[in-house]
DNA sequence: CGCCCAATTGATCAACCGATCAACTCGGTG
DNA sequence: CACCGAGTTGATCGGTTGATCAATTGGGCG
């Protein structure tokens, strides 16, 4: 009975072993941060030499930018779908609020930070930032002009930095996360000309 | 003639000598970020050998909280005397979004992501980013106080919380400079119950 | 003046980094 | 079955890092 080893690893194609290695990068950066990407940790996470990472990667800049974008359009799939489960209008606004400062993210948050902290070093990282800043902005936009908000781009971007701001700070430790939540809506209700409490 | 060389390093004091270190040591933070603290570079802008740098430093994590520490702390000095000169009341607070978001602290943002950034892998620092983010609530607290403003606490939350999160999404370049103080003057004029334009 | 201790040097170590590339080995095709 | 090319290895290079420490040097005090 040899090689009970499970996972021994096959030949695979060349578009699926660059698959694999990415999905390995992209595992090893959410627990650990997007700075434990080298070519020798992210062969050893995909059970390959490191010299194979190098084959299919463009610069170690290139795959951090990639395995940036992969966990940040991910995440928001995900955000999308608890937006569209809330229900219409505010009501997804406040799910969307909710979910992305109960502390479950925290490992995409590092990511996010250590993206922000990157970009000035590595160009490719920038543009992927900026094109997925974009896209989170467009996401937020969409339940404000439902919910009936007039001029949503504002509202949409204010609301993404206060979201970013109070998470990188929770890196830190600072403060309790529970009081996140209800501060953001409070000051979304504010931005809107809502009532207190009309959210909460 | 000989020796022509204008610094030729003397021999310092101790605690003089680990001043000066340090004050390279922010010099090179300020111009090159926190990720570019090392022992040899920090030794070379202060003109000595990298085993002096680490005989007054207790380890590369120390330094780097004490640095950001004092960079934060100067910075915070700055704010308050632009607080102090804009007037009483709401005309500080405004004074003091202007300044934050004009670009001209750009340098000491890069610092900020990246202490966040690091705080998961260096407790030292991360004490020292939970310090001063109290610091710089109380400094926000303060005037908005003054301006009548019935909690401050929340409101100063928020408010810092909105000019760290797009300070860092300016690291990346994303969207224009020049909206970022309309934008967080806005909300702040809804956050404070004000009429729009109370702050513009 | 001469000594002594503190300040300072710089070589050294082990560990890691990205990148490269000759060599190897499998899998499918003929 | 034999072969050939694509997938894969892992040693290697030049570079960086933090840390350590014996050796050296200089300045002030006796």
């Amino acid at each position: 009975m040899p090689s009970t080893t499970p996972a021994a690893t096959t030949r695979l194609a060349g578009p699926e072993r660059r698959a694999a290695i990415l999905a390995a990068a992209t595992e090893l950066a959410l627990s650990e941060g997007l700075a434990s990407l080298t070519l020798r940790r992210v062969g050893l996470r995909a059970g390959v030499a490191s010299g194979l990472v190098a084959h299919y990667v463009d610069g170690m800049d290139a795959l951090v930018a990639e395995v940036f974008t992969g966990i940040s359009a991910r995440e928001r799939d995900e955000v999308e779908a608890v937006v569209r489960d809330a229900g219409p209008g505010l009501d997804g606004v406040v799910a969307l609020v909710r979910t992305l400062t109960d502390g479950s993210r925290d490992a995409v948050t590092l990511v996010w930070v250590q993206a922000w902290a990157g970009s000035p070093a590595n160009a490719e990282l920038a543009r992927a930032v900026r094109a997925e800043m974009d896209a989170w902005q467009a996401l937020l936009e969409r339940p404000l002009a439902d919910a009936g908000v007039r001029d949503p781009a504002p509202a949409a971007r204010t609301l993404l930095g206060m979201i970013d701001g109070v998470n990188a700070h929770a890196l830190a430790g600072w403060r309790d996360r529970a009081d996140h939540a209800p501060l953001l809506l409070r000051s979304l209700e504010a931005l809107l000309g809502l009532g207190a409490g009309a959210l909460g």
